[in-house]
DNA sequence: CTAATATAGTTAGACATCAAATTAAAGGAG
DNA sequence: CTCCTTTAATTTGATGTCTAACTATATTAG
């Protein structure tokens, strides 16, 4: 099997890829701060806040379940500010604060050295060439599944 | 930051592909079987074995003790053996059962349609411009990482 | 031979993740 | 207005993963 279709294989490669540089990235990262911690706290400067959970779990593709769990503990950090949605009994919203900001900031500095270290080692047509395949392929995962959201 | 480094990008977008490829493959495969219990099963089917948990886990690129809990599952459901290295005293032999077998042949009957309606989505020269760039990637990764084992 | 170091595995504690079940509020059908 | 369904969020229990600390065995230095 593992032979036989090269897709596999791609998931095989892209899975290890993902999991090495997510742990290289939080090797560097201030601590206590993970890669998905640091992503919602970026969505929320880049984009603007506030927003809901289920917006949040919806951009990052992830299960409402796994984005509770992750804002409670920005919460309990107090890098995100979570407020009932005075127009929906049911919603909450969400935004950072300042203390996140300093945060993501200081996520940036920590990690963007490595980074540019790590585009380096790759050449750049290598790059330019992965990036719009990997967008049609994640696209196509994302045409077909079944809505967790 | 996001915006100016395409391997931020490129790494974001694996992230998201492996999260939904993977979640993919358990949706479909008999319960209770993951994508890390099956590829360890598929491993020694392939390459023969028996593997020592270290070599396993080098083969995986995970740690020690990930592994050390995969295969405790793994012999807990009967599919793997583990006995002691009668050479080494520290260490163990691990080999799939007939048992394990017959899943590993169940998981690949449950997944190769999917895969192959998925890669229909995709069209080969897709997949085969991004095979050997992921490759590359994976490897770059691995040269400068710090010897997790 | 003994002491220091290295290696194989496990355990403990944390986090992200999922599925399934639950709670609470909103919307729609009669 | 009441009942049913849908939607937003949380909780529970499981898995994979990591780091750090630990145990046990092996190897190497003196």
């Amino acid at each position: 099997m593992t032979d036989h279709l090269p897709l596999f294989r791609i998931f095989n490669e892209i899975g290890i890829i993902a999991q090495l540089s997510q742990t290289r990235f939080e090797a560097v990262m201030p601590a206590g701060m993970t890669l998905a911690q640091f992503t919602i706290l970026n969505h929320l400067v880049r984009l603007g806040g506030p927003k809901s959970p289920l917006t949040l779990a919806r951009a990052f593709q992830v299960t409402k379940a796994t984005m509770s769990s992750t804002l409670g503990r920005l919460e309990a950090k107090g890098l995100i500010w979570v407020t009932p949605d005075p127009d929906d009994g049911r919603a909450k919203r969400v935004d950072i604060t300042d203390t996140g900001r300093v945060m993501r900031e200081r996520c940036i500095s920590a990690v963007t050295p490595h980074l540019e270290q790590m585009g380096q080692l790759q050449d750049m047509p290598t790059q330019e060439a992965l990036l719009p395949l990997l967008i049609r392929m994640r696209e196509t995962l994302d045409i077909d599944r079944n809505g967790r959201n």
